[in-house]
DNA sequence: AGCACGCCGACT
DNA sequence: GTCGGCGTGCTC
């Protein structure tokens, strides 16, 4: 007799064990198609799990052995055929499970959270139950728990009545001998961020009583009921970060009843701005050029990528716009990407502007609720046209005709967790399932895809000119060693000051841009030169001058700002030009001058930047200085000074990216200066004013940039002339920590000796600690591999890795592989 | 990774 | 008997 067999994904699976495993379908769930999910029993416990569907087959012979999926969550798939297939390309594609590349496509909002609920058995009495759990103390206490209420009892409470002690064997135990009944329960909803809020249970004088004469030995109990007392109601996180409390110490004050903790959804979105309709869009000779070269590769329907290499200012969005309308007229559908959405949202409101309500956003700042009406209106072919961030690579768009990726040189579209994809290659694979074209657009394109693009792979349309043929800024370097020499220890250099100073002057507004790296701020001792650092980590801690404490940014630590140094006493002096260092110093020299700051720091749920940056325009504050997310800026009017504080950071670093990162940062900066009628101006300020990507980026030179960076690419073997497989172990012990990454790298070296490797070409460096070698009291340890990126390779490592984590011998280490990561 | 199973010594 | 600890092997 034929029986249906579902092979499915499964959650609880790691990279190690994770494959399609079989499962009987019960006559009840005969319909179950692909993409929906399930849940089933796994493992010897039998304990239970989500899982995908990924396929349906009939078998004449029953296996014995297989188990049953026990019941269906979405009634309808939830993943399509090709969702499907590319979960499993990205299981081969980036070392991940089935199941993590799954959860990255899906919209939070459509998550399950799986609750296990004990209660007695049916027609079981306590006393039977008692009797069955004969002289176990722990079966016992399971039963008097369960046995208080009908409905029975979740499995978490039981495990917080039972403490440190696992309840696990004696449940196990009582459901074997069919005297507890498990249910599995799902409950859908759990994604909406939320905040939790702390206030004073008790009134403020009684709470201060209770903790004051243990100020001592809790100065933390005793600094958040202070502050409470102060402020009334705060979001715990505030909190703690204000406080330097810890997490337990808020529980165990909940604990005390000190204070009551409630959760509150949190609000990010900024309404929705009304837009009006635009009219049709108009393209100049070199855009239309451009847009008639990739229509046509569009309209053939084979799949295809292109570059549209377009200088700051030459109108790309155009070009986007008349493509997804042409697209759509094919009956078609578009996606586009984005670096960041809080970096693009001009081109969010065009596109809402000219395709209604036939768009559908995605980003990560929408609520759970709202990113899955999106994710739904998606799914049921209302929306046509996608715009969105990294995930949204995934929208499940029918008859894909067109995606876009702008500023595809971004490191944003790489993700830094588990499933480490890259955008532009999930975006590559979809567009060649589809026969769509991928249009890659950017003002300074990543080596990659210029290599690429050049070799032919890729074709090529150029935008060259700006749009109103607006002028450049003038561009100065301002040499930081000269400043130094002449005894300017401020960073500001000289002729930044005379500058701004004329802007004042002349009431114009003035912007100073940071590097990323270079915004935080360090402390070291002027005596002994000690800077203080994370006790978890092997990172140097910044000072936030929010709080007035001491932050580790790797794992949260935090300490208050000590008055001296803590070695020696020495007096402390803060390094680096950190944006609030610049404040600082801009406040000194311009005492009646307001100056705004955007970074982290100051940007919250409250001001978001957009905020911030109208604030700015009209009220005409005369300098802002800030990080990455001030650029938006520069298209003001009324601005005609950009000041890079310090070109030269990161550009130093040990990263083979750093050249195409510094070079395309001071391009856009430069390159969106001036846009108004008055005349711009830029001054770099760079300790190496020689530099050629500090100069050729002045220039607003690309492919001088270009034919340097490319050279050095070769020569090093660095992407795209091979790829970085980099394989990390991390673990408690750093012993054996080095000595499993030594091992990884023996073993590997022995399998690239023989068949079918033997000839492959591939340099293994490491092992090396990693840049912060210890992340919360864990040390981690890094193998490089340059190669070719083909499927042998990859399977390789993949098997290398499956090994290691099978081996019992590194019990208690991770380890994992990424592909051209982004540090 | 979980979890069971088997084995051992300790407690009572 | 029961409990805790630990090594080993499997997950449809």
């Amino acid at each position: 007799m034929p029986v249906l067999i579902a092979k499915i994904a499964l959650s609880a699976a790691t990279f190690a064990i994770d494959k399609p495993y079989d499962y009987l379908i019960p006559a009840e769930l005969a319909e179950l198609s692909p993409g929906v999910r399930v849940i089933v029993p796994f493992g010897a416990g039998n304990r239970r799990t989500e899982g995908i569907v990924l396929a349906v087959e009939t078998a004449e012979n029953l296996d014995k052995r297989l188990k049953s999926i026990l019941a269906c969550l979405d009634e309808e798939p939830v993943l399509t055929d090709e969702g499907i297939r590319t979960a499993l390309w990205m299981r081969e594609r980036w070392f991940c499970t089935v199941y993590d590349a799954v959860r990255a496509m899906l919209p939070a909002g459509l998550y399950y959270a799986l609750q296990d609920c004990y209660r007695l058995a049916d027609g079981i009495e306590k006393e039977a139950a008692l009797e069955a759990a004969g002289r176990s103390k722990y079966e016992r206490q399971v039963v008097e728990l369960v046995s208080v209420r009908q409905s029975g009892l979740e499995a978490a409470q039981i495990r917080e009545a039972f403490g440190t002690k696992d309840p696990g064997p004696a449940l196990r135990s009582l459901l074997g001998k069919g005297v507890l009944a498990l249910e599995t329960s799902a409950a859908r909803g759990v994604g909406d961020k939320t905040e939790k809020l702390i206030s004073l249970a008790i009134p403020p004088e009684e709470a201060l009583a209770q903790v004051t004469p243990k100020r001592k030995t809790a100065p933390l109990r005793y600094a958040v009921v202070e502050l409470l007392a102060g402020i009334g109601e705060a979001a715990v996180k505030e909190v703690c970060y204000f406080t330097g409390a810890a997490n337990a110490t808020i529980r165990s004050l909940e604990k005390s009843g000190l204070v009551t903790i409630t959760e509150q959804e949190v609000f990010r979105r900024a309404g929705p701005d009304h837009v009006e309709p635009a009219g049709p869009v108009k393209l100049n000779r070199e855009q239309d050029a451009a847009f008639q070269g990739l229509n046509a590769m569009a309209e053939a329907g084979t799949a295809a990528v292109a570059l549209l290499y377009g200088v700051t200012g030459s109108g790309k969005t155009q070009v986007y716009l008349r493509l997804i309308e042409e697209t759509l007229k094919r009956g078609k559908t578009a996606l586009t990407l984005v670096p960041e959405i809080a970096l693009t949202p001009q081109l969010m409101a065009i596109y809402t502007a000219h395709f209604g309500d036939e768009v559908a956003v995605l980003h990560s700042s929408l609520r759970a609720g709202e990113r899955y009406d999106e994710w739904k209106r998606i799914r049921t072919g209302k929306a046509q046209v996608v715009i969105g961030t990294r995930s949204a690579v995934f929208a499940p768009l029918e008859r894909l005709g067109l995606v876009i990726l702008d500023e595809e040189q971004e490191g944003s579209y790489k993700s830094e967790n588990v499933p480490r994809y890259h955008a532009r290659d999930v975006a590559k694979y979809r567009a060649q399932r589809n026969g769509a074209l991928l249009v890659l657009g950017s003002a300074t394109p990543s080596v990659e895809t210029m290599y690429h693009a050049r070799q032919g792979d890729y074709r090529l349309f150029t935008l060259a000119r700006r749009y109103n043929e607006r002028e450049l800024p003038a561009v100065f370097l301002a040499d930081m060693k000269e400043e130094l020499q002449a005894g300017n220890t401020s960073p500001l250099s000289l002729p930044l000051r005379q500058a701004l100073e004329e802007n004042l002057k002349r009431g114009e507004q003035s912007i100073l841009f940071l590097n990323r790296r270079g915004a935080s701020r360090m402390v070291t001792c002027v005596h002994c030169g000690q800077v203080p650092s994370c006790p978890r980590c092997s990172a140097y801690l910044t000072y936030h001058s929010a709080n007035h404490r001491l932050m580790c940014h790797y794992c949260g630590h935090s300490e208050p700002m000590p008055d001296s140094c803590p070695d020696c006493g020495g007096a402390l002096e803060f390094v680096g030009a950190g944006t609030q260092r610049v404040e600082e110093t801009l406040k000194e020299l311009f005492p009646d001058v307001e100056v705004m700051r955007m970074d982290a720091d100051t940007v919250t749920a409250s001001q978001s930047h957009e905020k911030l940056l109208a604030r700015f325009r009209e009220e005409r504050i005369p300098i802002l200085v800030g990080t990455q997310m001030v650029a938006k800026g520069l298209d003001f009017e009324n601005v005609t000074l950009v000041g890079v504080i310090s070109a030269d950071q990161g550009l130093y670093l040990d990263d083979y990216r750093a050249g195409e990162r510094t070079f395309s940062l001071i391009t856009q900066v430069v390159g969106r200066a001036g846009r108004g009628s008055k005349a711009g101006r830029a001054i770099i300020q760079t300790f190496t004013p020689e530099n050629d990507v500090i100069t050729a980026a002045a220039r607003q030179d690309y492919d001088h940039f270009y034919e340097q960076e490319i050279g050095l690419r070769k020569v090093r073997n660095c992407p795209p002339f091979s790829s970085f497989f980099v394989i990390t172990v991390s673990g408690a012990e750093e012993g054996q920590t080095l000595r499993v990454c030594a091992m990884l790298r023996d073993t590997l070296l022995g399998w690239l000796g023989a068949e079918p490797y033997r000839g492959f070409s591939c340099q293994v460096l490491g092992p090396a600690p990693a840049a912060i070698t210890k992340v919360n009291n864990r040390y981690r340890y890094r193998l490089t591999l340059m190669a070719e990126n083909i499927r042998l390779f990859r399977a390789l490592v993949a098997h290398l890795v499956r090994c290691a984590q099978a081996d019992r011998k590194n019990r208690g280490v991770s380890i994992t592989a990424d592909i051209d990561p982004m540090n």
